[in-house]
DNA sequence: GTCGAGATTATCT
DNA sequence: GATAATCTCGACC
């Protein structure tokens, strides 16, 4: 299902309900396992911080869009947009789980050695997809990416740093959700470097 | 399995 | 010219 009034929230109370989500590109089809809320302006990290540019435009739009963008020149990332249209704000997807298509994400990913690799990080999901900017701005219900929503509410958790609870006020975005126990989730660098003797 | 450094291009100041 | 929401590879335990 996809009901774009869902998606018209806040971020980070759309993010849990991506969560579990189908994305659907041509044969593949991945189920979203991590995700990230960004909130746009109000957002240091976030590419719309310094108000609206070329590459963000799509955040400021409609809610259930996709938004891609390059980094690090060899890197697509995709995001939902969220929010009503005006305000810029958007989830990062993270990592999925390939349920269908799998050969093709396969060949699309020669590196990865195990299917949990396959998109396992947001420039990788991509890949897996076939995502490229070329797909950034379509409608998640009709364009060539699709979005279908679970009918139920996953189980989730968030990633508050190392039990972060001050949040002090330096570090505003640890918005990351997952699955707990997905073997596609958050194997990548740890936020606390681990000391070794 | 875990840590550390380098690569590479679109976009913005 | 500086910046960026990352990935891959090599070294070590």
């Amino acid at each position: 299902m996809f009901d774009r009034e869902l998606l018209e929230r806040p971020s980070t109370e759309v993010a849990p309900l991506l969560l579990g989500a189908l994305l659907t590109v041509g044969d593949v089809t991945v189920r979203l396992t991590e995700v990230e809320a960004y909130l746009g302006e109000l957002d240091p990290g976030s590419h719309a911080f310094r108000g609206p540019g070329r590459r963000n435009a799509v955040m400021y739009g409609e809610a259930g869009h996709l938004y891609t963008y390059f980094t690090y020149g060899m890197h697509v990332c995709a995001n939902v947009t969220c929010s009503p249209a005006g305000v810029a704000s958007a989830v990062l997807l993270r990592a999925g789980e390939v349920v269908a298509g799998l050969e093709t994400a396969r060949m699309r990913r020669a590196t990865s050695k195990t299917d949990a690799d396959l998109a396992r990080g947001p420039a990788r999901l991509c890949v897996a997809l076939g995502i490229t900017l070329d797909d950034g701005g379509v409608d998640l219900a009709t364009g060539r990416v699709r979005l279908d929503l679970p009918a139920h509410a996953q189980e989730f958790v968030t990633g508050p740093r190392t039990g972060v609870s001050g949040a002090g006020g330096s570090d505003i975005y640890p918005w990351r959700f997952w699955i707990p126990g997905d073997p596609t989730v958050s194997p990548y660098k740890r936020s606390v470097p681990k000391k070794r003797n």
